[in-house]
RNA sequence: GCCACUGUAGCUCAGCUGGCCAGAGCAGCUGAUUUGUAAUCAGCGGGUCGGGGGUUCGAAUCCCUCCAGUGGCUCCA
């Protein structure tokens, strides 16, 4: 008999050999019926593997990550099952589980593959499943993993064995299809009740834009049917919100390709936006002690050799600009730290200056390859909320948690709820990656994790992950519809000070090193407003957004009254604007409804008579009348709540 | 940059197995209407079908090429 712990800690006896799948057989038949995987102390097992020692035992369902993990990997290998049978002689690289979903890399030889072809695709795979084979792992030596696919001709899966060692293999076979996999996997494919390949891609194999190229096709599957409707609608919903779409149907911002790819315009009610949101951190940062500079768009080509910029992204930026006469050589300004450092070093500094904070709202430019532009979230020309704060060791810390503190205000005011904290430290084993003294990276990566805490932050410590500088802290937000996105970062720094010599007098009159910190709260602009828009789906806080109201006339007799109504807000800073177009009531309001316009206020007979106006609130019903100044108070009052 | 797909009016899209002057809805303009909580009616203008080249008696439609967009890969100071 073996002894199996589950995770409320009760212990049962079975018979050694028992399958996970018949002790949740044992637990009761719903179990069974849902049970994917089984966490056998560390490991994810089958569920029919059998067990001959005394382990805990987790049963696991579509509930839990790693069910979720071994069905769309065993969907993986459904899919490469189904398009082996489709495509005889294709190559297989790799098929892992995604976040959602998974993808097959697949040398498609010469065959040509389309979107076209998904529904083939599906449909053989559905009746894979429907024939119920049952899913087998045999364990094999490297030569038989080896001799098999050299049968079969396949040189990235022998390219992946030769990486694994003898006794450690593992083959799963469905029907006719047999992967190279450590598992685990369903017992069979019956659970699998509804697919939907999604996208077709071109993914290098292994990474290595060197080596060939291999078409990976996207999908994703789902034990109800009702589920697999449930993620359309919110791609569905993720297509409504696309900053790109509601950006132009806003008239936020647009491209051209006669300005150049990647390079976003701004159109009035976007720059207005923009500018709304930088004052907005401006002031914050002003309360906090932070001081505005301003450096030029292009900087001597000494600058980022001192930075060490050009050396390591030289080749890769866009080509510098020269001058006529002298041939100097600029760049465009690709960060904004270098003129920062010759800020702090433009006079000599004591232990009294700091910390030395200076923000600045700085345009970089970076080439982007072609194929990674996308909308305002990767773009060639940007501007950063940027600052650098220069301390000494020992403020490190509490300049830290202040500057979380600047980032969660953000997050409050602008109501993203949800988010969480990576820590990036470095890897231990390889320190010579890194540059900065062992005491030092001590020093500030303690700095981050006492100030993470301090400010209770739901934290990830990624070990291995810190830029070669130094540790940092990034921010990442869920928005409305459960995306992640990547916002701010808080970074140490001890490189630049090194390579600019900076410099301060200590209390001990001898001279130090600071340290400095970059940090950008919305990381860029144009990265935060696509953010924001996809966040809100373009219906932004009042304070934000760029028409607060607008008057809807019953009919022209009542022009007057708008008029003098519009001047009326426009005195109190509200922003508002008149429909004088002569069309229905319904039509006006379903335009401004579309335009997302927060109130609006219909005048006619009555209003004018009481000096009122009746009050709609987008995307609710009518509010009712309201005196002007009241209306006034209830616009200022949502602005200063939303700001407080 | 690479792979796949896409590019028709300001927007959304039809036409695309080659053949009547290239279409629709919305938007725009003009006029009528003077309107009470999500689309009033009528008329008009607007496209060298992304650019260039080719095949053909004939190209939006087929081929080549360039440009741009979309989804990924890679990279991201």
């Amino acid at each position: 008999m073996i002894h199996i712990t589950l995770p409320d800690g009760s212990i049962k006896k079975f018979e050694k050999g028992i399958t996970s799948y018949e002790i949740a057989l044992s637990i009761s038949k719903g179990l069974a019926r849902n049970v994917l995987a089984a966490q056998i102390n560390k490991e994810i097992w089958d569920i029919n593997r059998p067990l001959f020692e005394n382990v805990n035992l987790r049963l696991l369902t579509w509930n839990d990550a790693e069910g979720k993990d071994v069905f769309w990997h065993t969907s993986a290998h459904l899919m490469a099952s189904a398009i082996e049978i489709l495509y005889p002689g294709v190559k297989f690289g790799i098929g892992p589980s995604i976040e959602t979903g998974f993808y097959y890399d697949i040398d498609f030889m010469d065959y040509s593959i389309s979107s076209d072809d998904f529904k083939k695709i599906e449909d053989k795979m559905a009746e894979l499943v429907a024939a119920k084979q049952q899913i087998k792992r045999v364990e094999v030596s490297k030569q038989e993993a080896l001799d098999y696919f050299t049968k079969k001709n396949d040189e990235y899966k022998i390219e992946l064995i030769q990486d694994l060692e003898d006794g450690d293999i593992t083959f799963y076979q469905s029907g006719d299809f047999v992967d190279l996999c450590r598992g685990p996997h369903l017992p069979d494919m019956s659970a699998i009740k509804a697919i939907k390949l999604l996208s077709l891609a071109g993914a290098y194999w292994r990474g290595d834009e060197k080596r060939k190229q291999l078409t990976r096709i996207y999908a994703v599957t789902f034990p109800k049917k009702k589920e697999l409707d449930e993620y359309l609608l919110l791609l569905e919903e993720a297509k409504k919100r696309d900053h790109r779409k509601v950006g132009r149907e806003l008239e936020l911002f647009t491209f051209s390709p006669r300005v150049g790819i990647g390079l976003p315009i701004w159109l009035p009610k976007g720059a207005a936006l923009r500018e709304r949101l930088e004052n907005f951190l401006k002031k914050v940062q002003k309360e906090y002690g932070y001081q505005q500079v301003i450096s030029p768009h292009i900087g001597n080509v000494e600058l980022y050799k001192t930075s060490g910029h050009y050396q390591k992204y030289g080749q890769d930026s866009f080509r510098p600009i020269t001058t006529p006469q002298e041939g100097e050589e600029f760049f465009l300004k690709p960060m904004n730290c270098p003129h920062n450092c010759e800020i702090y070093s433009s006079k000599p500094r004591s232990y009294k200056d700091l910390p030395l904070r200076l923000a600045e709202f700085g345009t970089v430019y970076r080439y982007e390859q072609s194929g990674e532009l996308h909308g305002l979230t990767r773009v060639r020309g940007f501007t950063q909320d940027d600052a650098h704060i220069f301390c000494t060791p020992e403020q490190l810390e509490d300049e830290f948690c202040k500057v979380i503190d600047i980032v969660l205000y953000i997050f409050k005011t602008l109501d993203f709820k949800d988010y969480t904290v990576q820590i990036s430290l470095r890897d231990p084993d390889n320190k010579e990656k890194y540059i900065g003294s062992d005491e030092n990276w001590e020093k500030s990566e303690n700095a981050i994790v006492q100030a993470a805490k301090q400010r209770n932050l739901d934290t990830v410590v990624e070990v291995g992950e810190a830029a070669f500088y130094g540790p940092k802290l990034d921010f990442m937000v869920k928005d409305a519809i459960g995306r992640k996105w990547q916002l701010g970062t808080i970074q140490v720094d001890y490189n630049l000070p090194e390579r600019f010599e900076l410099e301060y007098i200590g209390s001990d009159n001898q001279k130090h090193r600071p340290i400095m910190i970059h940090r950008a709260p919305f990381g860029s602009m144009e990265r935060f407003v696509a953010v924001l828009i996809e966040h809100t789906g373009g219906n932004f806080p009042l304070w934000l957004t760029p028409d607060q109201a607008i008057i809807l006339p019953i009919s022209d007799k009542y022009m007057d009254y708008a008029q003098s109504l519009m001047q009326t807000l426009d005195k109190n800073d509200i922003r508002v604007s008149i429909d004088d177009r002569s069309e229905k009531t319904g039509r006006k309001i379903r335009d401004a409804e579309l335009r997302k316009i927060p109130y609006m206020l219909i005048v006619g007979e009555k209003e004018e008579n009481k000096h009122t106006v009746s009050v709609r609130q987008h995307g609710m019903k009518d509010l009712g009348t309201m005196s002007i100044p009241s209306f006034i108070e209830h616009i200022n009052n949502e602005v200063t709540n939303s700001l407080a």
